[in-house]
DNA sequence: TTGAAAGCGCTAACAT
DNA sequence: ATGTTAGCGCTTTCAA
């Protein structure tokens, strides 16, 4: 707990009235709490003791206008209700606390031109940013990687740092497993077109269905959401194929209502498989198989590489850190309908 | 979009720099951008042209030095990753947003001291907070009220202003449906007891069953998590009632998983009721009955008050909102094991 | 209606 | 190692 507020002194002090108490200049005492050793070790004690004893906080405002610093960094998210995105949040906010810096939250509502607007805006409000999902342009991005410190997450663009969570290797996984159950027609559930990772995700089907010489084909686009499954669910049984692979878990937890909905059993009639592993894919029903993605890990690296970046050291840095994801196989895939238990398949 | 950075100006125009392109005083253009009617229609629009031109963007943290406001408002939760606060901050930003605010989102991890520190040491850095689950004492709240505007949701403290959401209430009504599906002896699993709404729902237990005259008993503390369901969910087969309300629907959902593994029926063998209606409720297996609470509408009312209250209207400012919850029947309630339907039961 | 001038609280040269 | 002195960009009296 905090001292109750400091003792009859109504105004919050500043570092004036430290330098008061100590009879001291305001530059020592500023230099002795934002940069102790260059500071004899003794005065340093008795600012350190007076500052205590008036409640001192410096007034961060003011010491943004100076420093030009305001050690708060801007996380932007393209839709804050989605849960993809409670993972990165939590990330950045452990990593960010601990390095002593605040969380700005924005949220882009998928626009483009609020994202741009934000940015552009508020660009000296904070030190840095980190989009989770940026919908602008390259040149957009590039543009504002000029003005501000930026550290994209599944977006990647050069000349700007980022994280990159290997969903389309993961695919490349999950249709493996689609083909040993027997799938031979499968579709991508195309997410928005906006969206950089959508992209990666189908060219990593085709790529996929290449190697198994089997057929894909892409459905969508869809919005990102819970109640964007239903048109999917229905294009999906108008397309007749045996399993897709969804752009998100938000997506295909919304095709599974839908299902359930229509009587169309999963994964006996049709399989799916979903991408992130977001809260609730473990107890939708059925389960949900999907691509477990390290999306705490991606909230805490991209800090890391932002902070480094901010923190001067351009040389040796990262541009773009790739993590892994790896399949995790539920209840919502199963063997093809019509095709017994493959034996001995080419 | 906005334009690529003012033509060719590296350094971000001052107030000066407007002043200068129109041969005007910095305190007049000050006024016509911020004061605008405090100056002459003419002069202010040469003035917000200039603007214009030279890309002016005010810079934040000059005007928070000066004016003392920041034009940012903290919102405070207790775990970011809790669904339930989806909702506040999807509730908060909007309404912030609209009113020209920034968010900025501070995770507590359900700690007081956390909390208590990040409020006095960012008080100048913000106008004020929303402290969305607060886990402080009466004391520190009121004493911290006093220091930076506040508005508290689901905690009720003299003097500080609230947003309540009325889910002892719903647990009446939920009292009412187990009770007519002949169940007599009802469990309360019990959420964190630094949790004031806890306490709320409990009394709204014990009050309920009061009324219909049966066994009521309180199980835990567990924490507001999905993890504790297991053992929430095994103190319930050990108690042996027939039916149960819980904390909250994170608990439920894992109890859910819980009950599942211990191949115990829901709601064949027993029945649960969640509270909050946060996402997953409706397609966890099976979906879960819940006391919907209006969660963003929660965020939104508090963001009213507290802006409310920084424009000065101290006057006929209501202290606390009450928001209504309701009944949301699913598929995890039914008839009280060995209870044939119910005729005319008084 | 507009201008001049004095800070807000702090940092960062530059001096000592 | 410490003090002096300018500002940072803006708002706000107070005069004109």
């Amino acid at each position: 707990m905090q001292p109750l507020a400091g003792a009859g002194s109504e105004r919050p002090a500043t570092l004036a009235d430290v330098a008061a108490a100590t009879g001291l200049a305001t530059s020592t005492v500023s230099r002795a709490l934002s940069n102790p050793g260059r500071v004899n070790a003794l005065t340093r004690e008795r600012i350190e003791l007076a500052a205590r004893e008036l409640n001192y906080i410096p007034n961060a405002q003011a010491r943004a206008l100076t420093s030009g610093r305001t050690r708060a960094i801007a996380v932007l998210v393209s839709d804050v209700t989605n849960p993809f995105y409670f993972g990165i949040i939590r990330g950045t906010q452990q990593q960010l606390k601990a390095a002593g810096y605040t969380q700005i939250l924005v949220d882009t509502e998928e626009s483009d031109e609020l994202e741009d607007g934000m940015l552009h805006k508020l660009r000296r409000s904070f030190d840095g940013a980190i989009l989770a999902a940026s919908r602008l342009t390259d040149r957009r991005l590039t543009a504002l990687a000029a003005e501000v410190p930026l550290v994209a997450i599944n977006r990647q663009t050069r000349g700007v740092p980022s994280v990159f969570i290997d969903t389309p290797n993961g695919i490349e996984q999950a249709m493996g497993h689609l083909v040993s159950l027997g799938h031979t027609d499968i579709a991508y559930v195309s997410g928005p077109e906006t969206s950089w990772p959508n992209e990666g995700r189908w060219r990593a089907m085709v790529k996929a269905a290449q190697r198994y010489d089997i057929e894909v084909r892409r459905l969508g686009p869809f919005a990102p959401r819970q109640y964007a499954g239903a048109a999917a669910a229905d294009a999906i049984l108008h397309a007749g194929v045996t399993a897709c692979v969804a752009f998100n878990d938000l997506l295909a937890i919304g095709m599974l209502a839908r299902f359930r909905e229509r009587g169309v059993d999963v994964p006996g009639d049709v399989s799916i498989v979903g991408c992130d592993d977001i809260f609730g894919a473990d107890f939708c029903n059925p389960p949900l198989t999907t691509l477990t993605a390290p999306i705490e890990q991606a909230g805490r690296t991209a800090v890391s590489m932002l902070l480094t970046h901010l923190d001067g050291a351009r040389v040796g840095v990262r541009q773009t850190a790739t993590l892994p994801t790896h399949l995790t196989v539920r209840d919502s895939t199963g063997p093809a309908p019509s095709s017994p238990p493959q034996k001995g398949r080419a």
